[in-house]
DNA sequence: GAGTTTGAAACT
DNA sequence: CAGTTTCAAACTC
């Protein structure tokens, strides 16, 4: 496992800790004897340097899509806080999100056969970025081949680059170091081949300079190379074999059908980032790229902001797909698994959507992604991806948006893989699709339990390639959990294999195994005939289910499952998201514990006439499928994607907005208040009931409301609001008393009237209660309320004087008529 | 659990 | 954009 501290607060400083790589532990020197080698070639370091010269300016890929300073967040990284102890490898010093430059860092963790470093880094308001420096150090021991994952935004220009480097397990640091700096090959939006080479000024110096180091900020000179054939772009370091060096960059724009690896944060997007990585040495099986959704697709849908996003294309046009965070692979065919770790303090829900249907998606021969919110680290075989996201606010709740991050396992054929998130939202999903002809794809989704639940294992038969494999769930809760298998809901033709997964679940255990964690939400694929496919094609095939779902698998499938919700809460998996939705603070009231255990955050829903295609439905609206819901005719699954695209699309037509929470930061004051963004409309609950959309967020009512006799405002304006209600209730009541009175007088006039003047001749009291009378009255109601106010007395005080001042007003008015009556 | 109330969403 | 209708959740009994 590599090691490695990233200072952000401090600019460019470097953290460097001591790092061991595998068992092994290179010298800072070793890094100048690094050689690349391509295709047999072989290169020194200095050769790729020489490239890097080429000088051509590679316009920023996403110059439309420069982060905004509205957002003061950014959300890349989804740290695990489950497992502290993963983290403890990964040192990541990020400060204040807000700081000009925020780069983030996601590495893999090693396993045995390779190891994998990712490091990424953020764009932020500051178009230049400045230079961040890593220190990598190995500490874990592996086999063949290591890579390493750089993924940076360009300067400025919002697009990100991914640099992977292989390396030979006996790397040092600073060889991988001297890796990353020497060369980085990317794909310019046009296609071509591009190197980046960090900091010209010190291109010799970098590795002796910096050793120990890798300096990521300064990408601003990006070189344009000839496309190479192919444009792929791998470089074998001669040093040991097995080594090689691949830059990816981000291209902005998704042509050829390739689609994007969508990651945004709903609120504060600031820091929004898409990576997708695909593979492009040959030397690595990294060739099948895993459809996502595309750019405009997502953009489309709202999920993410134009102008947060990146992308990356794969270096191989041969790819039609993009691989999502898609690790390297070794030869070894062993998985390769994706963990996403949430930051610890802020949880981000995440949403994916299926691709609107308009857009186009091609899909081809390529690796299942693999996507997972939450891992432990694993020392086994697969490859895992850590994934931590930063500059959330520790502590406060965030519209922040998740990352979605898939790792890339093959698809193959027609099949589609959609990922969408939706920001604020509190659930991923992740629908992967494999052919039978694909073999095996590695399809994982990550769920994170807090809860430690029974094992429970389901095993899950498809048939792939006439042949069939047996997926075996277990649930996602850690700890020593018995397996049972259980007879797959049906078997499933071989090339329309989905699986839609949570992506804020995580993976819990899954140290032991090839595992693939599915969300409970995921299951109600499978129930609908769909079959999780294990892409692993030498290890077992697990996939980790709830083990609610064990259960309702079990049961009849009718059962929709208000029944399983109360289980399911139990061991539901913590929502990684964001607090700030409504829908998650709705979940919170009713699930509280699936809040943090989370797999099924929401209510059933119950829709019967919306089809659950309409933002009545909350699944729908919060960009989830319908699982387990009490809803009839319900098309918000797979099984009418056309439809339910139609249905995305035509609510976002009416509302762009229509799929981002609606809870969010008030941005006027900056304040760190949370707040409907539509604001509620109220009239008869007085903002009391959960029928407000504002208390039922717990948030008070804002100017954004335009509820009428609301009570659900802020503890501190209360007081104030509450004399100025009083006083306008009054004035309303005055104004009714006074219409009142018209219409009573009308129709005494009508029927009866009582005589102006009684039998004695006297002026009945009730005709000195002019308009004048009543007028006055209220103003002098008024002038006690404001005086009050100004005194700061208590609401109670306040009031007991206001009504002292009325019994003082009425006492007049009788006096008056007595008096005039005397007269 | 049926019926009512409520306000957002959808529609006109 | 306002008014009305539809819808599903919240609420009441």
């Amino acid at each position: 496992m590599f090691t490695m501290s990233l200072n952000k607060n401090q600019g460019s400083r470097t953290v460097v800790e001591p790092v061991a790589l595998g068992s092994q532990t290179l010298s800072d020197t070793e890094l100048s004897s690094l050689t690349l080698t391509h295709s047999g070639e072989q290169y020194a370091a200095n050769d790729y340097e020489t490239l890097a010269n080429i000088e051509a300016e590679l316009e920023c890929m996403n110059a439309e899509e420069v982060m905004t300073t509205e957002e003061e967040n950014s959300t890349i990284i989804e740290v695990n806080n489950e497992n502290d102890a993963l983290l403890s490898d990964v040192v990541l010093t990020d400060g204040q999100q807000q700081e000009v430059q925020t780069e983030q860092i996601i590495y893999t963790t090693a396993n045995q056969s390779s190891q994998n470093l990712i490091l990424q880094t953020k764009p932020t308001l500051q178009r230049v970025p400045s230079t961040t420096s890593v220190q990598i150090k190995p500490n874990v021991s592996h086999t063949q081949s290591q890579s390493i994952m750089i993924v940076s935004p360009a300067a400025g220009g919002g697009a990100s680059q991914i640099l992977k480097i292989s390396h030979p397990a006996s790397a040092s640091a600073n060889q991988l170091q001297s890796l990353a700096q020497s060369l980085i090959t990317g794909k310019s939006p046009d296609g071509n081949i591009v190197q980046i080479r960090s900091t010209p000024s010190n291109k010799q110096n970098i590795a002796a300079k910096t050793s120990g180091n890798i300096t990521l900020g300064n990408v601003q000179n990006v070189k344009t190379v000839q496309s190479v054939s192919g444009k792929r772009t791998s470089h074998n370091v001669q040093q040991n074999r097995n080594v090689y060096t691949k830059m990816i960059l981000t291209n902005t724009q998704p042509q050829t059908g390739q689609q994007v690896l969508i990651a945004s944060s709903p609120e504060n997007q600031q820091g929004q980032t898409i990576k997708f990585l695909s593979s492009g040495s040959s030397n690595l099986n990294m060739n099948s790229p895993t459809k996502t959704i595309t750019f405009a697709q997502a953009q489309q849908m709202g999920l993410l902001p134009s102008n947060k996003v990146q992308h990356i294309l794969p270096s191989s046009q041969k790819q039609t797909g993009i691989i999502v965070n898609k690790l390297v692979q070794s030869t070894s065919a062993q998985p390769a698994k994706l963990t996403i770790v949430p930051n610890s303090a802020v949880k981000s829900p995440t949403k994916i959507l299926p691709a609107p249907a308009t857009g186009s998606t091609k899909s081809g021969n390529s690796q299942t992604g693999s996507l997972s919110s939450t891992s432990k680290v694993m020392h086994q075989n697969p490859q895992k991806v850590i994934i931590r996201q930063s500059s959330l606010k520790s502590g406060v709740v965030h519209n922040n948006n998740p990352i979605i991050r898939i790792p890339a396992n093959q698809t193959i054929g027609t099949n589609q893989v959609h990922q969408l998130q939706v920001p604020g939202r509190q659930v991923q999903y992740v629908r992967l699709v494999s052919t039978p002809s694909s073999g095996t794809s590695n399809v994982v989704t990550v769920g994170k339990t807090k809860t430690p639940t029974a094992l429970q294992t389901v095993g899950v038969t498809q048939k792939i390639s006439g042949q069939q494999q047996i997926v075996k769930v277990v649930p996602l809760n850690t700890g020593s959990q018995t397996l049972r298998t259980v007879a797959p809901k049906s078997a499933l033709s071989g090339n329309s294999q989905r699986l839609i997964i949570p992506a804020t679940t995580q993976i819990g255990n899954q140290s032991k195994n090839n595992t693939v964690t599915i969300p409970a939400s995921a299951l109600s694929q499978l129930t609908s005939g769909q079959a999780v496919i294990s892409t692993n094609s030498n290890v077992g095939n697990i996939v980790v289910l709830p083990a609610q779902y064990l259960q309702q698998q079990t049961d009849d499938s009718k059962h929709k499952s208000q029944q399983s919700t109360p289980t399911l809460l139990n061991n539901s998996q913590g929502l990684i998201g964001n607090s700030s939705s409504l829908s998650e603070s709705k979940m919170s009231r009713s699930f509280n514990n699936s809040e943090t255990n989370g797999i099924r955050p929401r209510k059933p829903c119950n829709c019967t006439k919306s089809q659950c295609l309409k933002l009545y439905c909350d699944c729908f609206a919060n960009g989830e499928f319908c699982h387990m819901c009490n809803c009839n005719n319900c098309s918000n699954n797979l099984g009418n994607e056309e439809e339910r695209q139609r249905a995305i699309k035509s609510c976002l037509e009416r509302n762009p907005n229509a799929f981002r929470p609606k809870i969010g930061k008030g941005r006027d004051t900056g304040e760190d208040i949370r707040r409907h963004n539509k604001g509620c409309n109220c009239k008869r609950s007085g903002c009391l009931k959960n029928y407000c959309e504002c208390y039922e967020a717990k948030i008070p009512c804002s100017e954004n409301c335009k509820c009428v006799g609301c009570r659900n405002v802020e503890e501190s304006t209360l007081h104030k609001k509450s004399l100025k209600d009083l006083a306008e209730a009054v004035e309303v009541r005055t104004a009714q008393l006074s219409l009142n009175k018209v219409k009573m007088q009308q129709m005494s006039d009508a029927t009866f009237r009582p005589p102006a003047i009684s039998n004695t001749g006297a002026r009945q009291p009730f005709n000195f209660l002019t308009d004048k009378v009543v007028e006055m009255t209220c103003q002098c109601l008024m002038a006690q309320a404001e005086e009050a106010e100004r005194n700061m007395f208590d609401d109670e005080t306040s009031e007991k004087l206001i009504i002292e001042e009325f019994g003082r007003c009425l006492k007049e008015i009788i006096e008056s008529a007595h008096k005039a009556e005397a007269t």
